[in-house]
DNA sequence: ATGACAATCAGAGATTGA
């Protein structure tokens, strides 16, 4: 089973580079970040005619999050627990009925700045609640993961300027640690299973010639559960896909499950 | 210190992103 988290950047002016990738990548399932499109409007049946199902939670003009899936998904539910009031669609989950059930969370963790600041409380209270649902995953004692778009630079050599960012809300102490203290609860960053090398990266931003000179960073990651880790055969950024015409400024990741 | 780039909504330019 290969599945995938992709921020996607707008889905409306991704259409052609999402559908390219499909047919070429041929994942079971995407995990999609920042649709920017309300449920109404989302392509579904592009998606559904390509052999999909298609699962969203939209909102207006920014975030949103969706699944596509090759496979039955289950038990769908939409929005992080812990906040009743929150209106920012970026969590959804459904189990994906493979050989393996496995539970998949797509996130889109908020960027956080300016530090210090109200977008920087949501973004940590976020990652406390965040911490909530993982501990309640974890007590499944099953397959579960939880990818997509964390806003955070694990460490220093997951930048290729780490001192650019050290006052950024995506790589200060505070986020670093709260991000380990959700990883540390049991989870295994896929990627890093299989490569402990500098400057993979799965975001570029748009200005500065940033692909060109490969100044990126990786911040779209997968955590695994225990059960779900065991099940880990590979795991690759498709850094290509940065490369293409009118690309999102992060590239797809993704996990092969033996499941 | 600022802007550069892109997407959205709207129908110009502000807002957001990382």
């Amino acid at each position: 089973m290969k599945i995938a988290t992709y921020n996607i950047n707008g889905i409306k002016a991704r259409l052609p580079a999402l559908t390219a990738w499909l047919k070429e990548a041929e994942p079971d399932v995407v995990l999609l970040q920042e649709i920017k499109s309300q449920d109404e409007n989302f392509p579904r049946q592009h998606f559904e005619d390509l052999g999909y199902v298609v699962e969203t939670h939209g909102q207006k003009s920014f975030n949103g999050v969706a699944i596509l899936s090759r496979l039955p998904l289950e038990d769908v539910t939409r929005g992080l627990p812990g906040d009743g009031d929150d209106a920012q669609a970026r969590w959804i989950e459904a189990t994906v009925m493979g050989a393996v059930p496995v539970r998949v969370c797509g996130l889109y963790l908020p960027n956080g700045n300016p530090v210090p600041g109200p977008k920087y409380d949501y973004k940590l209270a976020w990652m406390e609640r965040l911490h909530a649902r993982a501990q309640v995953l974890l007590e499944l004692e099953e397959p579960a993961l939880m990818a997509g778009d964390y806003n955070i630079i694990p460490q220093d050599l997951d930048a290729k300027r780490p001192e650019a960012w050290h006052e950024d809300a995506l790589a200060l102490p505070t986020s670093r640690a709260a991000y380990r203290r959700i990883e540390h609860l049991g989870f295994t960053d896929a990627f890093r299973v299989f490569s402990g090398q500098p400057e993979q990266y799965s975001f570029w931003d748009f200005q500065r010639g940033a692909w060109e000179r490969n100044d990126g960073i990786r911040i779209d990651h997968f955590l695994l559960s225990p059960e779900c880790a065991d099940l880990l055969a590979d795991c690759q950024i498709d850094a290509h896909m940065r490369g293409r015409e009118k690309p999102s400024d992060h590239v797809p990741v993704w996990v092969e499950l033996k499941a």
